[in-house]
DNA sequence: AGGTCCTAAGTGAGTGATTACTCACGTCGG
DNA sequence: CCGACGTGAGTAATCACTCACTTAGGACCT
């Protein structure tokens, strides 16, 4: 076993504890018998218990490799719903797997803000260098076709919004046993697109255009009562 | 020193901690130096650790009094707006003073749901059996008076989008130095409350008539760069 | 009023268990 | 045979929690 792969199964096993129960809550004996080793080798490989966090958190930040493909899209009108949609989609599929790498990445953002916040402010500056200037453009673009109604300043606060509330909407079907249940997860993730774009400024026919053509269309009214 | 007096004072010493360090990250020694006393005495009061944060979750899980004197309004566009308005308000305000009771209350909220999520489901629920029907109604009420465009089913996602929105948005701000920077916190409010109205179906006159009569109005679009 | 309990408030100094972390010592490929 | 991988058995500190003990104040009797 070479040092930098027992670092990387390490710093995997360490991910999936802290994520789960935090700092104060994880033990290093715990890491070490998620990554199946003593915790003597632990010590070998990072000097204390915070270091091993440091490095976790430090790799968190490198981007995501499926943003890239986003950022190539031309401003319009499309690539805003895309951009939504994608978000929604991507934050929504998390909580079918609350024990994913992503999912862990969220916790500790959301530990982070509980904290000092270091680790959540590096990450959203991330976000916003990456979805920003696409995400602001694409919506000046959807102003000046008529789209969407003029937006006042600050248009990338309109970004954040939308990011905070599938935030937040992941959070509570985290736990085992959901928060909220908020019906099916396809109905779901519609209306969560329809009151995010809505948000932005576009219209009820330009949501609808871009909205339809690869989402289930707004079922009838009628109350379905599932769990989530 | 009664003894209904000094467990009230444990209580809020107890919350103080929890709250700013987690359940795992705080000491039974460092609340009853919180809370003057030795730490013999604390577990007088409490039997264990555990016992003493089901106190005080359970505790917190009382109603809001603020909230009482919306229930009585009669369900139209107003109320709404109203609502909404105070639910930005109350939550943006929050973010100027972290140690406060409220404050608390929210971070036990989300590092429940990063646990199991029992105290954040009691708690949602409270909010929703409280909020829910006037909220509601005040929406089909919008509807039908031509404010706001038709609503799908499960109007209640709706309301826990906006409530998600706030929440996450509070959360950024609450570390010292904060995650993001929205700009003035003013116009920040402004932008949120139109911001959800809209992802609410309401349209843009019936925003701007409700909005303007006591919030300032949205002013002409120039970047501001002050930090948060 | 003053003396005598008697219960509850309150504490200093512990308990064993668990914590993060260390060290002397095996083992194995090159 | 040497250096890096790997570990069992520790360490001192800290954890939640307990116990023997003092103190204070109110009820009750004389």
């Amino acid at each position: 076993m070479t040092s930098d792969l027992r670092r990387e199964l390490i710093l995997s096993a360490a991910k999936r504890c802290f994520a789960r129960t935090g700092f104060a809550g994880t033990t290093t004996k715990t890491i070490a018998a998620a990554a199946s080793i003593s915790e003597a080798l632990l010590f070998k490989h990072f000097p204390t218990k915070s270091a091993l966090y440091a490095a976790i958190l430090a790799e968190a930040c490198e981007a995501d490799p499926k943003l890239a493909t986003l950022l190539g899209l031309a401003p319009s009108t499309e690539t805003l719903v895309v951009l939504i949609r994608g978000m929604v989609g991507h934050f929504l599929q998390m909580s079918d797997a609350p024990d994913e790498e992503e999912a862990q990445q969220l916790r500790l953002m959301i530990t982070s803000q509980l904290d000092d916040g270091e680790f959540a402010r590096v990450l959203y500056e991330k976000i916003g260098d990456l979805i920003g200037p696409v995400f602001t453009a694409s919506l000046e673009r959807a102003v000046e076709t008529g789209d969407a109604s003029e937006v006042g300043q600050r248009p990338i606060n309109l970004f954040w919004f939308a990011h905070h509330m599938v935030l937040q909407l992941v959070l509570t079907r985290l736990p085992p046993t959901n928060c909220l249940s908020y019906g099916e997860t396809a109905q779901l993730e519609r209306q969560a697109c329809e009151f995010i774009l809505r948000g932005l400024g576009l219209n009820e026919t330009a949501i609808a255009a871009h909205l339809d053509r690869d989402l289930a269309p707004d079922p009838a009214p009628e109350r379905s009562t599932e769990s989530a």
